[in-house]
RNA sequence: GCCGGGGUAGGGUAGCGGUUAUCCUGUAGCCCUGUGGAGGCUACGAUCCGAGUUCGAUUCUCGGUCCCGGCCCCA
């Protein structure tokens, strides 16, 4: 009986787990050099937590179940409430700010299809405890940072939610939202069908409308135009001064709102190209979410790095790892299995177990790439040295093993 | 949940009603029992699943499933 993977999922390959773990330890660096620590939480939650957060009409895309004690819980779909949860349960009491961030599979039950897996991987940040625009700044900085140190080149866009809250305040909360998820969709004959059953007030529409789309240097001269002077402006043009400080390149775009109620102020996508209709590579900005979970009223400001879309894009190739492979002869397989378990201290080495003949051994060494192979034959043994072959120039030469882990520069 | 395009050895493919199901590559071994990469030889290995049409289906029809892309959704 033959079983299939689960739709949705993937089995990576030793060449596609190197390459992603060296993507991985890369991305890692670069956070823990921002000054962020790492956390695990659990592959699985209360449903709650997430129903919490994004409403019932989740469910549908969880991979839920009931447990054995009659819970319900879910696989996570994604990172930022699991975070918030452990803080809320854990870490109330830290110095603030608290960065951290994770790197983990999530899982939604969804169609396939480019750049969209059932089983994904998210790499986030989530920096809590700080409204200050400053935190969000370095927020953004950071996910630049991070895919600049991929050789990923992608368009940054950035938005402040406040601008936009502040033409919509005469409206009633549920109409805000209404409207901050068709504005995120950019479904703007949506909007202005819904602006029209709302009986909204004429300059609403036409300021909304031009503010939405609002985009480049002059928009926040524009803006101000639409919306005079207000502090969510003042905040907005401080945060693009810090940005330009950090040295990080953005498009100012008023039509990002990320749809969702609890994002408070700064929000920001980076999309990337030659991903299709997926290109969203990541995505952000500050939110309150700690209260909603029991918590203080904690702003906090983070994202999530889609790890999946990057590989797709990323052509950054892990170093050869050097591997020697060993030859013996039959007669001198004990000298060789003692030879290779002192080499493995310093480099990774192959030893023959498949009882092959000495041409067969060399062969095996050429297929797999190895620059060097170690020959233990019956002289070697005799004289006590090794025979260290380059494979590439076919020289060789008789050395002591201390004299091979030297030359191999370990 | 919906729409389109696809499933032939491990990978890549040809055949499009009757073939020992093609070729390349791969893997194991031999030619060649202390020197690899080339070449030759041998072996291994496939029609996604199920129904239907037909004397006969890899080929045609339907259903399922999986893959690819898109819609919806995107926390």
């Amino acid at each position: 009986m033959k079983i299939s993977r689960p739709r949705g999922t993937r089995d990576f390959l030793p060449e596609d787990t190197r390459r992603r773990r060296n993507v991985e330890n890369i991305l890692r660096k670069v956070v823990r050099n921002w000054g962020f620590s790492e956390i695990i939480t659990p592959t699985f939650e209360a449903l709650e937590l997430f129903t919490l957060k994004s409403g019932d009409g989740i469910i549908g895309e969880l991979y839920n179940f009931t447990d054995k004690g009659n819970r319900a819980m879910t696989l996570r779909p994604e990172l930022t409430a699991p975070v918030m949860r452990m803080y809320v349960n854990e870490m109330q009491a830290n110095q603030r700010p608290l960065k951290l961030f994770y790197f983990e599979n999530c899982f939604r039950y969804e169609r396939p299809q480019k750049g969209r897996f059932r089983e994904f991987w998210q790499f986030g940040v989530e920096l809590i405890g700080s409204n200050k625009i400053d935190a969000d700044a370095e927020v953004i900085a950071l996910a630049s940072e991070m895919l600049k140190a991929v050789g990923i080149k992608g368009s940054l866009h950035v938005n402040h939610l406040g601008i936009i809250r502040h033409l919509l305040s005469v409206l009633k909360t549920e109409q805000q939202s209404r409207i901050m998820r068709l504005v995120d969709k950019k479904d703007d004959t949506g909007l202005v069908d819904y602006l029209e059953e709302i009986d909204a007030p004429g300059h609403l529409r036409l300021e909304l409308m031009e503010l939405i789309s609002l985009t480049g240097s002059e928009a926040i001269e524009k803006a101000r135009q639409l919306t005079g002077d207000i502090p969510e402006l003042e905040e907005y043009q401080e945060l693009l001064t810090l940005l330009e400080a950090y040295g990080v390149d953005y498009i100012i775009d008023f039509g990002i709102a990320r749809g969702l109620d609890y994002y408070t102020g700064m929000v920001f996508e980076i999309y990337a190209e030659g991903l299709g209709a997926q290109n969203q590579v990541c995505g952000g900005g500050s939110y309150q979410l700690i209260k909603l979970f029991g918590g203080g009223d904690v702003a906090s400001t983070g994202f999530g790095l889609g790890f999946d879309r990057i590989m797709e894009i990323c052509d950054i190739e892990p170093d050869d790892d050097k591997p020697v492979v060993i030859i013996a002869m039959d007669s001198t397989r004990i000298e060789a299995v003692e030879t290779a378990t002192k080499l493995r201290f310093h480099m990774p080495v192959y030893l023959d177990l498949m009882k092959r003949s000495f041409k067969a051994q060399l062969s095996y060494a050429d297929h797999i790439g190895a620059h060097y192979a170690l020959i233990i034959g019956e002289s070697e043994v005799e004289a006590g040295k090794v025979t260290l072959k380059n494979m590439d120039s076919g020289k060789q030469e008789l050395l002591t093993i201390e004299e091979v882990i030297q030359k191999m520069n370990c």
